[in-house]
DNA sequence: GAATATAGTTCAGCCCGCTTAACTAAAAAG
DNA sequence: CTTTTTAGTTAAGCGGGCTGAACTATATTC
C-alpha cells in the first residue's frame, strides 16, 4: 500500500487540526451551558440557514420526539426561532435567532483568531502558497459534498 | 479590519473541513454505543499515549469522579487498560488497550478515506502544492501546540 | 369525503454524565 | 510519627438526551 506525499500530508494535518479545533468547540460550547447536541444543531442551523424539524431528525439520525425536544429547549433558550411552514402546516422551520446567530459567529471567531495566530509568522511567499493549496482543497471538498450532504 | 488572502482561505477551509469531519466523527463514535465523553477519552489517549487519570480530569475539565467513573466504563467494555503507576502508587495510568487502538485506527482510517477521496483527481501539480502546503501549517501548528497545550 | 399517511408535540421511563460528599490509601510535610 | 495533602473510588441524586407510545393536526390517496 503506497502513500503519497499528499496523503501523508493530509494526515498529519488532520491530526493536529482535528484534535485542535474539537477541543476548542467543546470547550466553547461548554461555556454557555449549552449542550453538545444543542450546540450542533445551531451549528448546523448555521451552516445550512433554514431548516425542517425533520432535517434535524435525519441529520442527527435521532427521533422526531427528540429533535421536537431539543428545538424547542433552543426556543426557550431564545437561540432559535420556530415558524410554521406556509406551504405545508405541519411542518415547522427552524432558524437561529439574531442572539443564535450572534453567539455562533462568536465562536467562530475564535477559531479564526487561532488560525490567525498560527499563520503569521509565516513568511509572504509561504502564505501565498498555503491559500492557494486552502483554496484547491475548499473548492473541491464542497463539490463533493454537493453529492454526498444531507 | 483587512483580511489577507491567507485568512479568507484558512477560514474557508476551516467552515467546509470542521463540518465534514465532526459529522464523521460523532456518527463513527454513536455507531459503536459509545458516548461522546468516552469516545473523546480514547482519542486523547489515541493522541497522548499514556495519562494519567487526573490528565483527562483536567483535559475535559470534570470532576475526578466523574474521570474515574467514565475510565471504569471504558475499562469494562475493554476499550483501555488501567495500571497503578509504580513511581506513585495512589495514581493510575490510562492507556488504550489493543482493542480501543484498533477502533481509533479504524475511525482515523474513514477520516483518510475522505480525505484521498478527494484529493485523488488533482493534478500532479496541485498535489505536490497542496502536500507543501499543508505540511507548512502542521510544522507550525504542532509548534503552537507545544506551548498551550494540556 | 373517508381512510391513510405524514409532521410534530407530549409524556413516562431509561440511561448516562456530572457533581457533591464520604471514604480509602498512599505520599509529603512538620 | 503524626498531620496534612494528594489520587482515586464509591454512592446518592440531579438534569439531560433519547426512545416508544399515545395524541393532534394537516396533507394525501382512493
Amino acid at each position: 500500500m503506497t502513500q503519497s506525499p499528499l496523503s501523508q500530508s493530509l494526515r498529519a494535518w488532520m491530526d493536529v487540526f482535528m484534535h485542535r479545533s474539537m477541543r476548542g468547540w467543546t470547550h466553547f460550547a461548554k461555556s454557555t451551558g449549552l449542550s453538545m447536541p444543542q450546540f450542533s444543531i445551531l451549528m448546523q442551523l448555521h451552516h445550512r440557514g433554514v431548516c425542517g424539524l425533520s432535517d434535524i431528525r435525519a441529520r442527527f439520525d435521532i427521533t422526531t420526539a427528540a429533535a421536537s425536544q431539543l428545538a424547542e429547549k433552543l426556543v426557550q433558550a431564545g437561540y432559535i426561532e420556530r415558524h410554521e411552514d406556509p406551504s405545508d402546516r405541519r411542518a415547522k422551520k427552524l432558524k437561529l435567532s439574531p442572539k443564535g446567530a450572534k453567539f455562533i459567529q462568536q465562536g467562530i471567531n475564535q477559531r479564526h483568531r487561532w488560525m490567525d495566530d498560527l499563520v503569521k509568522n509565516l513568511s509572504a511567499a509561504q502564505q501565498k502558497k498555503v491559500a492557494e493549496a486552502l483554496d484547491i482543497l475548499t473548492e473541491i471538498a464542497k463539490d463533493v459534498d454537493r453529492h454526498v450532504d444531507m
